[in-house]
DNA sequence: CACTAATAGTATCGAGTCGCTACTATTGCA
DNA sequence: TGCAATAGTAGCGACTCGATACTATTAGTG
């Protein structure tokens, strides 16, 4: 009798997109959640890449991303390194051969490139709304890209990190990183 | 170096709201999957309610859909009904208690609503597309709602189905079928 | 400087997803 | 009548997920 509400129209669609995508994303040797994680360690930077903030990105628990984690690393995807100044804190890079099963793309990024530059663009723009208010409701880091960070400091070839106190490589600043701030 | 394509970013943003979404879906006794299939089925009309229509609209295998549901009705939040007509088929019905689990707001609705009107008709429209393009691409059914579809016939109280050749009544007219087309 | 708290990571548990293969009924069709 | 298609399920192995409990290590405070 009565209709659907707009939000759970959208609600709905955001369930099926994701459902979509999860299927779409069983690519290959790996599942959504350990694509998701071997993807967002591609793009963090060298201080990000702890399971601490695999979980923060992912929105679970440390205990999840750590499992995920090694299962990763069982696959020789992604390599461990342990942290020289904090003993307890370990970093995990991706391999080479990380990198090639990232290549592959995805059915969604197909679909996405058929969209048309004006689609595409509006869409990017509703779903960084969307994600926001998410993170804020929820009260997550919204892990931006390094150089677009308040903390961020130009100077010569890479920048330098006023918070972390260190130089960036030029690699280092466009990559995502846990402690970006606006 | 290189910066991150309008269809990386796009993807990405997916990827996140994903996994946001399932954080907060996890929301009392259900985990995403019961999740959405419990709301499909509070959605679907009587001919859309069996386990490989679910297991269509969730992208899944009708192996998986048929244990999520088991475990739906191990919680009595659905019921099992034996087909006369064709003793292969079962529907499930959403129980009084299964309607219930459902009436709990997710976070997500909640900042689905706080979008405002501009907003939220915006991001309805790119997801729709986006959607409508994935199954496109996957070659799945669309499952709308059936008095908008091609076989849907007005006709006093409720309609009827010329596909199926059945009478409808007013409820099931506005839920949603499988065998929906335009 | 010692002691307590906070932090980083992990192991383990139980329930469940997920793709897959194999299997049983039942129905449709030629 | 017989064979293929369809509907649903069981079981397997790998894995996710939240939760809890645990070990190191580091930080902060008196």
């Amino acid at each position: 009798m009565t209709g659907f509400s707009q939000t759970q129209v959208i609600q709905d669609l955001i369930d099926r997109l994701t459902r979509l995508n999860a299927a779409e994303e069983w690519n290959g040797p790996l599942n959504p959640s350990q694509f998701a994680a071997l993807s967002y360690l591609s793009r963090a930077n060298r201080f990000s890449r702890a399971p601490s903030h695999v979980a923060d990105y992912l929105a679970t628990t440390r205990g999840t991303a750590s499992q995920t984690l090694k299962a990763l690393a069982r696959k020789d995807l992604i390599a461990e390194t342990r942290s020289d100044t904090d003993k307890r804190s370990i970093r995990y890079d991706i391999t080479s051969e990380g990198s090639d099963v990232l290549k592959t793309s995805t059915g969604l990024s197909e679909v996405i490139d058929s969209l048309g530059l004006e689609t595409s663009e509006t869409l990017a723009n509703s779903l960084k709304t969307l994600v926001l208010a998410m993170l804020q409701h929820r009260g997550g880091r919204s892990f931006g890209i390094c150089n677009t960070c308040k903390h961020h400091q130009t100077s010569g070839t890479g920048g330098y990190c006023q918070l972390l106190e260190v130089s960036l490589s030029g690699n280092d600043a466009v990559q995502i990183c846990h402690e970006h701030a606006l």
